[in-house]
DNA sequence: CGCAAAATCACCCGAAAGTGTGACGACATC
DNA sequence: GATGTCGTCACACTTTCGGGTGATTTTGCG
């Protein structure tokens, strides 16, 4: 973890900064206290916008038990769908195909032609080796893609 | 995104809560710069842990066991299988279209022909008010008349 | 910038699904 | 014996699905 060390530079750094700039613009005007809350907000906007780049777009291979039934409000298996090189376009539109939509109405839900939907879910079906839309959602249950 | 809007809570009540203590003990003893470098920094890091496990685990199973639910091989709801006036073939025809099997392979399983599969998923689909049978399947199941 | 993946859309064509109507036999019930 | 339900089947017709091909645009990444 090499970016948590840089981030502890660059707000090192930062800290700094805001100290110099206290004693030029801040401190004169407002209190105290509206100052410490500026600088707590800015600094956990920083926080909050430093991990969530730094963590962006990696895999971050998640190896998790499921012993039987999964409560809450389900979320999809990221392993089988990476492993199966299925597209979030392609698992939104088996989620729609699995809650009894048409391609027309998928279509119309997404704002998308028919053909786009058609080509989609015939890309889908290769991809589970499904032949028709009916196995295509109960391999979908079966493998934990849609709930 | 409700994390955001804990967070944001979490964030002002530390913001209240470092008010109060400035009055009591800091103030008193430390100069302003330290306290803010103080806030600064405990602010950041507060902001990366949060951004970091925002993102990391977006899951976090919670893995509950839920022995209510799957008690035996599965039963239908006979109370709505007759309430809908769907008969006993009706219902099997159901599980194999549930099952992603096409109409005639449903005819080649039965023993019939594949209009007579075609007549009874007609008239199950006219019971069960769906107009395909993605649409059948999902309210056969959401009707607990398949598993 | 250039590449690759993903998303978008079109067209054709065949297969599957679904609708509607009509019909026939078995079986139970009144 | 008339009635009703259920299961079976046929045939014609429309709609939907799915495969195949090709193309363009958008987007993420090196």
């Amino acid at each position: 973890m090499g970016d948590i060390l840089l981030y502890g530079v660059c707000g090192g750094a930062l800290i700094v900064i805001l100290k110099l700039t206290e004693y030029r613009f801040l401190v004169v005007e407002h209190s105290v206290e509206i100052y410490v809350a500026l600088v707590a907000a800015l600094f956990a906007g920083l926080g909050i916008w430093l991990g969530l780049t730094l963590t962006k777009r990696k895999p971050t291979a998640i190896l998790q038990e499921v012993p039987a039934q999964t409560a809450g409000p389900f979320v999809a298996d990221e392993r089988r769908v990476s492993q199966l090189g299925i597209t979030a376009r392609e698992l939104e539109i088996l989620g729609l195909i699995a809650a009894g939509l048409s391609n027309r109405e998928i279509a119309g839900r997404l704002f998308v032609s028919e053909n786009t939907v058609k080509t989609h879910s015939s890309r889908l079906f290769d991809k589970l080796g499904a032949k028709r839309r009916t196995q295509a959602v109960q391999i979908g249950k079966s493998a934990r893609l849609i709930p």
